[in-house]
DNA sequence: AATATAAGAGACCGAACGGTCTTTTTTAAG
DNA sequence: CTTAAAAAAGACCGTTCGGTCTCTTATATT
């Protein structure tokens, strides 16, 4: 990897943080260029627009997110133990040093309501397959005999989504981890 | 109400929805005088800047929405009837004239993340108002037998909340009232 | 109808925005 | 070591931002 390749790729890193925290609209070039050291024309000179930095550090964001649930399910013997490595990141992404500002997929969604249509069926990807994820969990609990069989594993991965998104942004909100650790409580409940 | 009051009302009314549907940073000005019909001086005659603006809105958002609720759970005799009443307003905050752009209070817990500290307790206390209307259906459901009396109206109150606030970012990011519809129809098997 | 005041218009301001372009510096291959 | 190309700097541009200020118009009280 040879200098240009490098600096693209740090941008990008670095400014994917600031999308995160501080959304699109308050994510300057002027703040990118504090976070990377570099001035306006080497930012410039690796992307064409601001719209370009934003969709690279958008897909580099959903690159991490997805390898880090996958990695989390991955080796993990049994339906309880999945599901809880799944929670987990969510409980981390508060404070991920990577994923720093909460579910990046939640943010954008509320985000890019009616502007940044570009990205908007990135978004609504990365929320099938996190659906999906969730879903294949069930199902995998389900040949284990860990889960009733007779759940709708499309229905309650829907529920288990909806409610950890909701329950992120509360606690983020509150800084108390509580809404995450009780509706994480009671779905574990209600599927074991 | 003389003519200042009507006008500033008439400020606040048009820019709640602006300030709801494309977010604080993207409500411009310049969009609020598009709304209004006014000129600068006209608005800036009634507010002293973009911020008092945004906070008169948030609050009058807020109003609304809790007397939507309240209202909407009035007058209703069962539970049954009150939580339906209460997930229909979810249905429509993407439809509802007053309220379009979903829920003020998501919104502005996703957008207000690290700026907009003035508004951070509103949103807060809006949270934990609504959090106190369901748990008072599901403790009016106990009193007429129609509730599990072992359930915990508190936890199961956040889990309503978090799963409805989750479906309804993503009925709306998908235009597909599918997410809502699912969350609902596993709440009400839950409870009753 | 007169008039004091409330309400609004709109030119103007400095700052910050995203983006361009020329110039300088750094890199890497021969 | 030389040199062409890649990478980065930073002055510059037009536009939009939130906000101010003066001047005009509308309102409401006597």
């Amino acid at each position: 990897m040879n200098k240009g390749e490098r600096t693209k790729k740090y941008i990008i890193e670095q400014s994917s943080t600031l999308f995160n925290t501080i959304g699109y609209k308050s994510t300057s070039i002027g703040e990118i260029m504090k976070a990377t050291g570099l001035k306006k024309g080497g930012i410039f000179y690796h992307f064409d627009s601001k719209d370009e930095i934003a969709e690279a550090s958008f897909s580099y964001s959903l690159m991490t997110l997805k390898e880090k649930y996958l990695q989390a399910i991955n080796s993990k013997e049994t339906a309880k133990e999945q599901l809880y490595a799944f929670t987990k990141i969510f409980m981390n992404l508060s404070s991920d040093d990577i994923l720093v500002g909460g579910c990046p997929l939640m943010n954008a969604a509320i985000e890019a309501d009616d502007s940044n249509i570009l990205i908007e069926d990135s978004v609504k990807e990365g929320f099938a397959a996190l659906i999906e994820i969730i879903k294949s969990i069930i199902e995998f609990g389900k040949t284990q005999n860990e889960i009733d069989k007779q759940v709708n594993s499309e229905e309650v991965a829907v529920l288990i989504l909806s409610s950890l998104e909701g329950a992120l942004a509360l606690s983020r909100l509150n800084k108390d981890k509580k809404y995450l650790d009780l509706v994480i409580k009671q779905i574990k409940a209600m599927l074991f």
